[in-house]
DNA sequence: TTAAATTGATAGTAATACTATTAATTTTGC
DNA sequence: GCAAAATTAATAGTATTACTATCAATTTAA
């Protein structure tokens, strides 16, 4: 698959940059050093002058791709919503059967992520773990009516929906799929960092929480 | 009810504030007017000068109560749990029934809210407007670990293990319990966000979220 | 190879998140 | 009712943040 795939891009949506990062060298060393930053302080401490530091460049060049690092994070938060879709995609597509599908998809979206060189500048184990801390700050704010008008969160809503979509073929009657898929992409993160910041409010077995997002969801539906 | 319990009292982790602002006039109207504030403003654009204006004083006056303002949230959160676990107890106490609690409990934690006269100073419409949109940023953290050690999340935990508790009871062999109440507490959060800002992505009948997360818990379990 | 686009360097601004100091006021303990 | 203690208000000050603006140097593309 790798070859194949080479040159594969994940589509973002423009309204979360002013230049694409993808284009040029430097917009690349934004996105590979924006992620290492951002994983090892938090999004509260990351600034653009540190990233400017950390590339060699300037804070003003780093403004010329992203308004600013809330848009920053909209894009890495869009690439791995993108990442994901195509992970589940991949690796569900050659499934017949319904039920075995939706176990995959499920599979996908809440086990431990690893690393993928498809995309040689995105370290996606450390993305993995800015999601579970920093995504939902990307919604949680004034400004997600707006944002959301102008697209910026499509990749979230596509992949809630294509769940949703696997969910309703294996159980066309279920009243909730919506909700069901929007619930299960949600604790899929949230179940990680409860994992790490508070064992005690989640159960911590090796299959965890795949096996019991797996068995929600099959009892919600079968 | 109401005059029974108008000397009760939300028990608040010591590590959130530096002076308890139930103890005066003055902490009366930060708690009053900073979840007026938040509640408009967001967390984001909220400071502690503005808060100043609002009640008359000044910056100063409120950092003999508070270290900044996520220390604010986090009582605010705090108080918001440990209201609710009020409520789940005050609703639940007499049914003997456990599938019955468990359904009224869950009734609870996700219904929408109003107001409760027993807390003067404290609008808990407004507050369950900010739970909904900033709780997640009370923990999603660099500090989230030294704030945990200090007791800083007690009230969201033992609500979470009151849930489990009541799960348990039902079904004692469940293997999920932790995490299908920690699910549970934030899905009900999660889902009236959805319900405001991304109606696609969630069903928006009369009875939910409730329906959804009553049914997805007795399946569950049962 | 010349123009156009991009980047780097520097400077500047308003706002934020505090800390410190001191004076005024209120509370309390006797 | 008064002195001491505690609390609050007022003011000032600092480092950092989140930008904007300008212009020269460099790279790229026609």
């Amino acid at each position: 698959m790798d070859r194949l795939l080479s040159n594969l891009r994940i589509s973002i949506p423009s309204s979360v940059f002013i230049k694409d990062p993808e284009s040029s060298e430097l917009g690349k060393r934004i996105l590979e050093n924006s992620i290492r930053l951002i994983d090892q302080m938090g999004i509260e401490a990351f600034t653009f002058k540190k990233l400017g530091e950390a590339i060699g460049s300037t804070e003003s060049s780093i403004y010329r791709y992203f308004e600013n690092k809330h848009k920053l994070l909209m894009y890495l938060c869009s690439w791995y919503w993108g990442w994901l879709e195509y992970q589940v995609v991949v690796a569900s597509f050659s499934i017949k059967d319904p039920v075995e599908k939706l176990e995959c998809a499920l599979e996908v979206i809440s086990r431990e992520v690893s690393a993928d060189s498809t995309f040689t500048f995105i370290d996606e184990k450390a993305l993995n773990r800015i999601m579970i801390n920093e995504n939902s700050k990307s919604f949680l704010t004034k400004q997600v009516d707006l944002e959301n008008k102008e697209g910026s969160f499509e990749s979230y809503k596509r992949l809630i929906s294509r769940i949703k979509e696997i969910i309703e073929t294996v159980s066309p009657s279920y009243p909730y799929p919506k909700s069901l898929a929007s619930t299960v992409v949600e604790t899929a993160l949230y179940q990680h960092f409860l994992r790490e910041h508070f064992k005690n409010s989640t159960e911590t077995g090796p299959a965890s929480p795949q096996a019991f997002i797996i068995d929600l969801v099959k009892k919600a539906i079968l």
